[in-house]
DNA sequence: ATTATCTATAGATCTATAGATAATGC
DNA sequence: ATTATCTATAGATCTATAGATAATGC
């Protein structure tokens, strides 16, 4: 049956806020076009008459997780309080909502086209925001220091969460923060 | 058929070296038994025969995998060069061989038993090592020096593979490598 | 008339198991 | 007698498409 033309459009939405959660907790190879449906209540042929592929639900959904961790980041007034959130047991134990960098940054080498530009994109877009943050006093390249931070972050919040020893986790978040934001701010 | 006793460990090495590489390639849950029996010249009932489950040769594997790279750690002498390899061209560009942290990372937190144990022993292991080669100016927590070392190794490493613009790719890799062991060595 | 959705299904692939086969090792 | 391997297959799941349905929007 058809639906309102509202009606449709909050369904592509609700399908899209799924997505974004669940490609970021298990992978976009670890979710099936099913599953995204059934998450936003409809049927799998409703997302393919939306969508024409999953290739491009997952793309349209990083483009959104991603957006959503670029408005956060604009929060934060200092390098500091960004590390200290980015690696806070909160994130790490929340994938779903959290950075798509770090949830996917594995398996996008994996994906082309639209996945893989928007993953860039968000990237580009992270270190841009820990360039501005930097302390005027670093000195040097502006972006290379911004891209060794972004690296520690998205490294150490992947490495927190693939560990099984809890305590290990927390020094490697606790060691992440200190390496990123330590004694500046 | 049966085949000796030592035709069967033969046949055991080579789907282990196969699944080592081919796991680093597309991930785990990427990777089918029948295409990794295949890559050892046997059908993925012989692998079912001699590993009882995908899982049990995916952790198998990964302790090979993890087990080459500490072994190839070992021949550096200082961080700087440990860092120039970790985050070569070289390295980004053939993850097969390559580090099993950085490759699998990502799909770590998503098993658990023997693959996510490996893990953890994995980059206990090279924290130690670049624990190790910090020159012994490092001041402070020798442990969180190291694990935060290990994470811009890793995240650089997973964040240049990931990104589509070489050029932004030599960039962190660059900055990764500064970062970990600049000016000191 | 258009179109968002649903039902049904195709065709591929995935993990795993059962049972047969045949060479080894006692 | 043991056992590594192979063949065949079960049962699930995955991406995608075709065609029907029915409400919207002209």
């Amino acid at each position: 049956m058809r639906v309102s033309r509202q009606q449709a459009a909050e369904n592509r939405e609700r399908i899209l806020d799924a997505a974004a959660r669940l490609i970021r907790e298990r992978g976009i190879a670890g979710v099936g076009v099913d599953a995204l449906a059934e998450a936003a209540g409809m049927t799998h042929g409703s997302v393919y008459s939306q969508f024409g592929s999953k290739e491009r639900l997952a793309a349209e959904a990083l483009a959104r997780a991603l957006a959503g961790s670029a408005e956060r980041a604009t929060s934060f007034d200092t390098l500091a309080d960004y590390a200290a959130s980015y690696l806070s047991p909160r994130h790490r134990d929340a994938p779903g909502g959290g950075c798509a960098i770090a949830a996917l940054g594995g398996e996008v080498p994996r994906h082309d086209g639209a996945v893989r530009d928007g993953f860039t994109e968000g990237l580009r877009r992270m270190a841009g925001r820990v360039a501005a943050l930097l302390p005027d006093a670093e000195d040097g390249d502006r972006e290379q220091a911004a891209l060794a931070r972004v690296a520690t972050l998205v490294g150490a919040l992947v490495l927190a969460r693939a560990v099984d020893d809890p305590a290990l986790s927390d020094r490697i978040l606790a060691a992440g923060r200190n390496a990123v934001a330590g004694g500046t701010g």
